[in-house]
DNA sequence: ATATTAATGCAACTTGTTTGCATTATATAA
DNA sequence: TTATATAATGCAAACAAGTTGCATTAATAT
C-alpha cells in the first residue's frame, strides 16, 4: 500500500508526526469503517499510545482533509474510513457484528431515479445492508 | 391518522399514559426520523412536559415492540421513525439539514445483486442520499 | 374504592466527544 | 548544527447523549 495521503499531507505542508502517520497507516490497512476508540485501542496495542483527544482531534484534520469520511451506522457511534478506494458500500453480520466491505453494479440505475425523483443535487449516498453472514448462518 | 400502535399496544396489556400516546401519536405525525431530544423538545413545546429519561425508556419499549425503528445517519445521534409505513428511504439537505422521505423503485435489482454477491441473509437495509434540495440550490 | 405493578421522575453515573491551556516536538531558517 | 515559530500533543475539566437505581406515582383489574 502506497502512503499517497502521507506524501499529499507534507506537500501541504502539514507536519508529519508518529500520531498522524500511524492513524493514516492503520486505516489505510482496514478493510472496514472502525470508531475513534477502535483506533485508540489498536495502535495502544502495538506500541503506539497516543492520547484519545490526539485521536479525536486527527479524525477532525483528516475529515478536513478528505482523507478519511464518516460512515454512518446503526448504532450510535461514528465510524470512519479512507476515501478513495474503489467506491463500496457496507454488509453488516447482526449476529457477529462483523463489517464487510460490498461492490455493487447496480446503483447506477438507483441514482438516476433518485436524481430524478427528488431534483435534488445528490452529492454522495451510502447504502448499508444488515443480515446474517455466511458464517454465521 | 388511524392510531393503531396505540389499540395494538393496549391489546397485548401495555398501560396507555399520556408520554406513551404522545410520543406514538408525534412518530406517527412526522414524515421524517426524529432524535430523543427533538421528541422531548417538541412535546414540552406543545405542552407535554416528560422527563428526557422517560423519553429514553418510552422509546427502548417501543423499539422491543417494533412500532419505531432507528434509521443510521451521518451525526452521531440516533433518530427514529414509526414502522408501517410504505417502504422508503432517506435524502439529506446537506445545506440545510432537513430530511426527506423518498420511494425508490428500482431497489429491488439491487438487493439480489447484495443477496447473490454476498451469500447473506438479508433481513434490512437503509439507503441515504446525501445533497443539495431544491430549496436551497 | 383498593390493590397491583407498570410507568415515571430525579439524581447520579457512564461513555463519547470537545475545549482551554501549558508543554512538546516538527519543520524551516539562521 | 542550533535557534525559532508554531503545529501538534497531553492533561484535566467540561459537555452531551444515553443509562441505571430507587423511591414515588398512576393506569388498569378486581
Amino acid at each position: 500500500m502506497i502512503p499517497q495521503h502521507i506524501s499529499k499531507l507534507q506537500e501541504k505542508g502539514f507536519r508529519m508526526t508518529q500520531a498522524r502517520s500511524s492513524i493514516i497507516n492503520l486505516l489505510e490497512n482496514t478493510d472496514h469503517p472502525i470508531t475513534a476508540s477502535s483506533i485508540h485501542k489498536i495502535l495502544k496495542r502495538i506500541g503506539v499510545s497516543i492520547n484519545i483527544t490526539t485521536v479525536y482531534r486527527e479524525i477532525e484534520f483528516l475529515l478536513n482533509e478528505r482523507i478519511i469520511e464518516k460512515v454512518p451506522l446503526m448504532d450510535n457511534e461514528l465510524h470512519y474510513e479512507v476515501t478513495g478506494r474503489p467506491h463500496h458500500h457496507h454488509l453488516f453480520c447482526t449476529s457477529c457484528s462483523s463489517i464487510k466491505d460490498i461492490v455493487l453494479q447496480s446503483e447506477k440505475g438507483l441514482l438516476e431515479e433518485v436524481h430524478d425523483a427528488s431534483s435534488y443535487d445528490i452529492t454522495r449516498h451510502s447504502l448499508a445492508f444488515f443480515g446474517t453472514c455466511p458464517d454465521c448462518k
